[in-house]
DNA sequence: CAATAAGTAAACCGATCGGTATACTTTACA
DNA sequence: TGTAAAGTATACCGATCGGTTTACTTATTG
């Protein structure tokens, strides 16, 4: 018997106290984000996560039905992530750049997280094997909050009236060219803090030099 | 031992008058790609290329030694396709909207072809599920013609000046933000002519609407 | 404190993979 | 036209995969 004080869920918050069960489930669930992010959806095996989940092979076919079973439970897990994130309500009171930097740095942070890395790995290099079985996932969903946030500062006359999910396209597009994809595609680490308030101060000024009114 | 005296495209379709040794590799090459880009690096099998190319398994492997050698080869294929892309000098004579355009209609023309997006995918999955061994392609790659574009149109002074790279991949990132992610990731059909020369106008307004001296 | 739910290790299954071996036929060219 | 190069079909190899089975031990709980 080794570590019986494995760490919880990467992705759900700590809880001290659980069942063995939990314990154990919790510790799949991390093995199988970590696997994911590193071998992809088809290069990490169900023997190789069973194992670095401390867990038998037969205990983790009790948590999960298959491999499908597994890959989902974890999606469905950080889409309740997603929906977590702070509302960034637009409010006309304070000044546009400050709230769109906010915008911005909440959207980045997000992104360049260790498990939305994990799993957006993960998910591509499923979904690049499996093109029928991966379109779970609706491509507004992500930038639904940003959006939002857009109509709203349009609607009160601070942006430019334009096509809403463009300029959200555009204005995430800007930051996932910079802080997501170069590290999904070249396994480059993310960037730092110091680097990514850069990249959120250009794309805000590129954003608001097309889209301020003034 | 691979390449005899070669000058064709491997990648385009086969000629009529070859010899039967050149018409078989064209054909494996062709379902390769095709395999590659409907499965996957990973769920594309030998077996399956084979007989997609309808030659025998052994044709194949004298053609190339291994898979990774088959994949290499096509990717060495696509660079020289970059590297034929048009010169796109500018030409401060020029109108800048109208030179962008170009350049940036001629970049999307590139990435939405059916040739980089079949390998697009192919090596993304690859990559995703081999970190290690995918790092044969320079990220600066694929912007080096409009980097160097931007250098010369600063050096004119027809644009602000500004890192010339982060300007680039400001702008070759919406333009794939549109027109090239949505295909990878979610399987929608590219852009048409059409959709494709609005992104491109909207992308030219905005780097214009940061960039442009006035 | 039993009963039972959940855990364990290890062998096993059928399928598939990348790649090779064998034995033979066709094509190309001096 | 004869021979070497390149083609074919097919079976095979060892490894690994997702998933199951067996026989047993450990935790949790009424």
């Amino acid at each position: 018997m080794q570590n019986k004080s494995k760490p919880q869920s990467v992705i759900s918050g700590a809880k001290p106290r659980e069942r063995l069960t939990d314990r154990k489930r919790a510790s799949i669930v991390q093995a199988a984000v970590e696997a994911f992010q590193q071998y992809g959806y088809f290069g990490a095996s169900m023997n190789a996560i069973a194992d670095a989940a401390s867990v038998s092979k037969r205990t983790l076919y009790n948590h999960f039905d298959s491999k499908e079973a597994l890959f989902d439970a974890i999606l469905e897990e950080l889409k309740v992530r997603v929906e977590q994130l702070p509302k960034c309500e637009f409010d006309d009171s304070r000044d546009l750049a400050e709230q769109l930097t906010e915008l911005a740095q909440s959207e980045i942070d997000f992104f360049t997280s260790e498990e939305v890395q994990a799993f957006s790995r993960a998910g591509l290099s499923r979904v690049l094997g499996e093109p029928d079985a991966g379109q779970q996932v609706d491509p507004r969903f992500f930038i639904r909050r940003v959006t939002t946030w857009m109509k709203k500062a349009q609607a009160s006359g601070c942006l430019l009236e334009a096509d809403a999910e463009f300029a959200a396209m555009q204005f995430v597009g800007l930051l996932r060219t910079f802080a997501f994809w170069p590290t999904i595609v070249h396994g480059e680490p993310p960037p730092s803090r110091r680097k990514r308030n850069q990249i959120v101060s250009h794309t805000v000024e590129m954003f608001l030099s097309r889209y301020a009114v003034n």
